[in-house]
DNA sequence: GAATATACATTGCGAGCACTCACTATCTAT
DNA sequence: ATAGATAGTGAGTGCTCGCAATGTATATTC
């Protein structure tokens, strides 16, 4: 097994990419306090020089992590949200699959990421700008894909959107601590039928169109 | 100032809430990775043999103070809601005093141990119960505090309260990463009117009294 | 194909970590 | 008053941390 010749753009690539991997890995099973340089290195079957030749920070690794898993969820709920049976309603499939992300192990490295910032100052500064357009492009992404929904909402779909959002995030949390499976389905249903009737709303406020 | 003569529990107990009070303050200004054994006791102004002589581990420790801020949290809570004024709507102030009480500096300590459990088997192990505990107490001051409400609703007011919770809690950590305080008063008041809506319903649903 | 720039490896450092242990100080029971 | 229990002290243990310094291998440029 000759190693195959690769550009130094192609090495670049590749080492960064395993780098991001690793620490996303360790991040997600480990915590941001454990997800040490050391233990990313040995994940990513690279030394420590190598990281610090990409990264001048393993702060500035995380902050890449945090790029590049924001991306990447966003990227899945459409893929999943696109893939929906025509029959279904779309809110409801939304709503679901906004849950199945705030649970996914990807989003679990954005938790440690949040709540490292929080006393984290350096680490702060330099994931605001990061999550400020994380944010956006959910934003953008949910009136793309619920296009006519956003029209009949106004200014309110995306607070919305967001406040969809935090309620599985706040769950998501919770859960970490406790497993409390008896009312998640409830809730799920209960935020379904509140949607759906805002939707319902909106579109009365506006005059029905039929 | 000569020092006055305790008991041996007045000594105990005074030292236990000293460390208590520490590890609060410390886990709420350096998260959970930073409240090292040294930091808590230099705020305590204890040794650390005094820390080990009560509490086994660093994380029995963790776990007596996520038992110790839920109890402060509730007792905080029922303080503001029985003080809200008479004439006020008794759920929207219900509501606001919950997001008053997520971004409350007590409830941080609580999203340290909560996110830390995630990825510490054995603090998850010990703190579960502690978790339970809280949970059930926070449904139970609920339909101690609103008694009609509770009443109309049934069964899914144990989903509602959970939920309002989680809205406040995913908030809550989202501003951990950035300030968005653009959408924050729409969202509580989206929820403030979602929630009397329910309400109404309910009480439409069992026929109206009047 | 030599010169040079880039990619990666290895080693070492001072600091901080949770926890132990031998000790002193204080309180309680007799 | 004194023996024994309980409370609190502080130095010491072996370990891991982020990261800098220095050296080697590979790719690009001329």
């Amino acid at each position: 097994m000759e190693p195959k010749r690769r550009t130094q753009k192609e090495r670049r690539e590749g080492t960064i990419r395993k780098l991001l991997d690793a620490a996303t890995h360790t991040l997600i099973e480990a915590g941001y306090a454990e997800a040490s340089v050391q233990r990313i290195c040995v994940r990513a079957e690279l030394s420590q020089g190598a990281l610090f030749r990409h990264f001048a920070t393993r702060e500035a690794l995380m902050v890449a992590v945090g790029e590049d898993v924001g991306d990447r969820i966003l990227e899945r709920y459409r893929e999943q949200f696109l893939s929906v049976p025509a029959g279904e309603a779309s809110v409801a499939a939304a709503v679901r699959l906004v849950r199945d992300a705030c649970r996914s192990r990807l989003n679990q490295a954005w938790y440690e990421l949040s709540i490292a910032a929080r006393t984290n100052e350096n680490l702060r500064k330099h994931l605001e700008p990061v999550a400020r357009r994380y944010y956006e492009d959910i934003a953008t992404a949910a009136r793309e894909l619920l296009p006519d929904f956003a029209a009949k909402m106004g200014g309110s779909f995306d607070v919305l959107v967001s406040t969809v959002i935090a309620v599985f995030d706040g769950e998501a949390i919770e859960r970490f601590a406790i497993a409390r499976p008896e009312g998640e389905e409830a809730r799920l249903a209960l935020l379904v039928a509140a949607v759906e009737q805002l939707a319902r709303g909106a579109e009365l406020a506006r005059g029905p169109k039929h």
